[in-house]
DNA sequence: CTACTATACCTAAGATAATTATGTATATTT
DNA sequence: AAATATACATAATTATCTTAGGTATAGTAG
């Protein structure tokens, strides 16, 4: 029984941006792990999503990377900058309006609006 | 204090489904002013996107259409099918999940996980 | 009586963002 | 030896929305 994945869409930066600003840092294969982990199974975040997501994000300054060789292989460590904290903070915002937008829609509806 | 905008596009054909299962039939133009209404002029559903959307929906066969003549100008009233209203009521248990979803997802952030 | 606003439909170009399908490479498990 | 897991990445396509425009009638404001 897994969630419409179109209603994540709007979501995805404010889901990476708040896992790193309590987690510190994180690489991206990390990401899609922890994501499908908190969800259970629910919201399966794909490579093809993530990655160009992290880019826009690093290109705008909201995140920051540092690369670690692991086992002979590279890792992408993102960690969130200053604005992005701000960023993190106001899109949680936003997502809590969003959901008490709709709760109150859905009560209309229940009201028989 | 609006809505980010992002966060209704994915929930666009459930919000019009729900409406119409609730109210019946609706024309095009209704609609943009009733979501305005309900939502507090926090969400502008834009002619752009709302006519195509039904005409899709029409096409999947979720909506119907009879127009009538008022003040000699045609008007396009949607009522919602047998489909319709399964669709909306699929749509409405996929939102109350992604919200559910959310939520823990954000309660997991304030416990520190 | 003219201009603006509201009503009521619509589409097309462009932007944005996701999915799907790949591609590369190493390490581990079967 | 082959398959799976790890770890990065991009390109083509598709979906969906915004922006901007178009048509037309009716009512209101100057």
């Amino acid at each position: 029984m897994a969630v419409n994945p179109q209603l994540f869409k709007g979501s995805l930066n404010t889901i990476i941006l708040n896992l790193l600003h309590e987690k510190g840092k994180m690489y991206g294969y990390e990401i899609t792990k922890k994501v499908l982990e908190i969800s259970n199974s629910q919201f399966q975040l794909t490579e093809g999503a993530l990655y160009p997501a992290l880019h826009k994000m690093e290109t705008d300054g909201l995140l920051e990377v540092s690369v670690k060789l692991v086992d002979n292989r590279p890792r992408k460590y993102y960690s969130i900058t200053k604005k992005g904290k701000k960023e993190s903070v106001l899109k949680l915002k936003e997502l809590l309006q969003f959901i008490s937008q709709m709760q109150s829609f859905l009560q209309l509806k229940q009201a028989g609006l």
